[in-house]
DNA sequence: GTTGAAATTCTACAGAG
DNA sequence: CTCTGTAGAATTTCAAC
């Protein structure tokens, strides 16, 4: 019937969650190939309900896409690492952005802390990496950077849609 | 006809990578909702060969699974930090991986360098991030942390089928 | 938002190059 | 190993409640 009574949808900037799509974004960050029948008994919806309420989340940007994830070793990426990075100034950022052009940088912040510019990239071994530090150093406005390399990763998803809102107390966990 | 006369697929650890599986789990990294007739067209074979393939390329493991990419901030994810971890020892990692049950906790690595663990942590706001290092600092073996906060992010992908083969000389990029 | 049915699409299986 | 064509099955999607 009514297809909500929360205007707050139509408010730009709206963050697109409510208890329902939640559920439904938690169930297709795991498993995006189910049919919108099998998500809609998941979540407790029919079929077309569940539709409508992916499309939504599709329209507003809730859902960027819909990805394989592949394993990195898979195409010979078994070496990953962290590199921070300290440059000369800021705005001249832009010629260091030119090594996305590399597969093999997954991610690229500003952060805060010692460090300027934080990388995370996933490369065929040491001398890949060696090949792509060359290039950073090459970079105007690099002045140093750290890696941190990989040895073992204990846990590597994609953005969870849920939330902790109610945290426990500190001396719980162990 | 004959589902394959292919014995290599028994040969346990292959890596699954000749020319046409990269081009499919590339196409497969950016859309994974492709149909087969429509991804079959892309990297130049037939719906059947296209099913094939990518049947074997997740019996393999190549693909781990298909999974929505959701924006951070649909979820109240405002706040993506890097946290490194000291910790006393290395064996005492056990009771550290019980933050996994938080889902802002996004990545856990051990690494080299001045830090011992590596944490990617997405949460509501500054205030949810002092939880989450409370507990930290709350595990036994925990005896300092260093966050980066993240300002900008120019670059979030997942792992990318593509490799640089050919790595070109220092003085190129800008 | 739910149910039921129609239409479209895709998957899976033949045989042939 | 791949392609064309077909049959089957599943989905998506529209209708009305």
């Amino acid at each position: 019937m009514e297809k909500t009574d929360d205007v707050r949808q139509n408010a730009r900037p709206v963050p697109p969650s409510d208890a329902m799509d939640r559920k439904l974004l938690a169930e297709l960050v795991e498993d995006a190939t189910l049919s919108y029948a099998e998500l809609g008994k998941k979540v407790g919806l029919s079929a077309p309900a569940a539709h409508e309420r992916v499309k939504r989340l599709r329209q507003r940007g809730a859902i960027r896409r819909v990805a394989a994830l592949i394993d990195p070793q898979a195409t010979d990426k078994t070496l990953l690492a962290f590199v921070h990075i300290d440059t000369a100034g800021w705005g001249k950022t832009t010629a260091l952005m030119a090594i996305r052009r590399f597969p093999e940088v997954e991610e690229i912040h500003s952060v805060t802390g010692d460090a300027c510019m934080l990388l995370k990239v996933r490369t065929d071994g040491a001398h890949a990496l060696e090949q792509l530090l060359g290039h950073l150093y090459a970079t105007p406005g690099v002045k140093a950077t750290r890696s941190y390399v990989v040895l073992s990763t204990y846990l590597e998803r994609p953005v969870q849609a849920e939330k902790t809102e109610d945290w426990p107390p500190f001396d719980v966990p162990a």
